[in-house]
DNA sequence: AATGATACCAACCGCCAGATG
DNA sequence: CCATCTGGCGGTTGGTATCAT
């Protein structure tokens, strides 16, 4: 048995909105509040149409202080990272951007967002030509390449090995470790970073201090997929031969000893949990999964910039302990245990 | 100038979770 | 406890504008 429709559809008028229709509903809005029921609304006003069409209406474009376009590059640096870091949550990051709708930024990421970022890449990568032969280290048959790989064909089921992942910290379906995936991109709580270093000294003794900075911000997607072929654990066997290769032209010894290994292992962890989430991020590394090379994926350096200015706009205005909206993720996460 | 391709974005659709009776 | 309703969310669609040929 289907459910019963919100409103009765062939008495509902659809399509874009009238000033008229847009008038109605703002002043009345104005004036006595929602009423806390949307679909009772329009019978109010006495406009056709469905409640929930009133409600988007509203908040995407009669609400006050409502921005459109003109988003800044501050703001492409934010959504970016936040995108990278909790994927296609548009609401939690509208919330970090004042003025923003979730289906602004939505729109804005799927149509110029992702493309800019695709497009330099690309530019950069004819740039380099095909003189530069890059030797990705990520077989194409690794773990994560299947994982990936069925995160997009979904109709395939995914062979996969059990987990070999073996950080004893929290996954990301815990609070602590979502509040330090936010921090290393650009949080506050330095305290808890100066943690991550502590385990990661004790997780892997045999790393050469000066190569773990406890600010290092820059990893990047491609360490994603670097980490996901398991190489962070030869850091126990081989003192000094921690060689991860190349991917897309950057050498990745120094994108890890510049960057953080911890990370890099939880955003593994991510993607094992949850590699749907990873969808619309293909570009960044359909080349993995098809086995073709490293054409694809975003370039390290520039992802890094990306992330190092949001860290740094974060650092000014971004998430702050027990915050709504960190709440409102933390709630928010345990809706969607992987399915979309 | 005409036509097709592409980009953009407002709005719709369907699903899910929480509230309520 | 169950069924239903509503709000909220993310994915997708379709109309319009702009660009390229």
């Amino acid at each position: 048995m289907g459910r019963a429709p919100c409103c009765d559809k062939a008495n509902v008028k659809k399509g874009p909105w009238s000033p008229e229709e847009d008038a109605k509903l703002k002043s009345y809005i104005e004036e006595h509040g929602t009423g806390g029921n949307w679909i009772a609304l329009p019978q109010k006003i006495g406009l056709k149409r469905c409640g929930k069409s009133c409600r988007l209406r509203w908040l995407n474009y009669l609400r006050p202080n409502i921005k459109h376009g003109g988003f800044s590059e501050e703001e492409d640096n934010i959504i970016c990272s936040l995108y990278i870091s909790i994927g296609s949550r548009w609401s939690i990051i509208a919330a970090q951007l004042p003025g923003r709708t979730d289906n602004d930024i939505k729109n804005y990421w799927n149509t110029r967002l992702k493309k800019k970022l695709l497009g330099k890449q690309r530019k950069e990568k004819q740039a380099r030509g095909r003189a530069k032969q890059h030797s990705c280290t990520v077989p194409a048959d690794s773990v994560v390449c299947q994982h990936l790989a069925a995160a997009y064909e979904p109709q395939l089921p995914p062979v996969l090995p059990p987990i070999p992942y073996s950080n004893q910290e929290p996954r990301f379906n815990d609070h602590t470790s979502i509040r330090k995936l936010l921090i290393k991109l650009g949080g506050r709580f330095s305290d808890v970073n100066q943690m991550d270093l502590e385990q990661l000294r004790l997780q892997y003794p045999a790393i050469d201090e000066s190569l773990v900075q406890p600010t290092a911000y820059n990893y990047s997607i491609d360490s994603v997929s670097n980490s996901s072929t398991h190489q962070v654990p030869l850091l126990h066997t081989t003192s000094d031969a921690c060689h991860f290769g190349t991917i897309n032209g950057t050498d990745m010894n120094t994108m890890f000893h510049g960057g953080n290994l911890n990370l890099a292992a939880e955003i593994d962890s991510l993607i094992y949990e949850n590699p749907q989430r990873l969808q619309g991020l293909e570009f960044f590394y359909d080349d993995i999964v098809n086995g073709t090379g490293c054409g694809e994926s975003i370039d390290c350096g520039e992802m890094n910039s990306l992330l190092l200015a949001a860290a740094a706009s974060n650092n000014n205005e971004g998430f702050s302990e027990g915050s709504t909206t960190l709440e409102e993720f933390t709630n928010d996460k345990m809706r969607y245990p992987g399915t979309h």
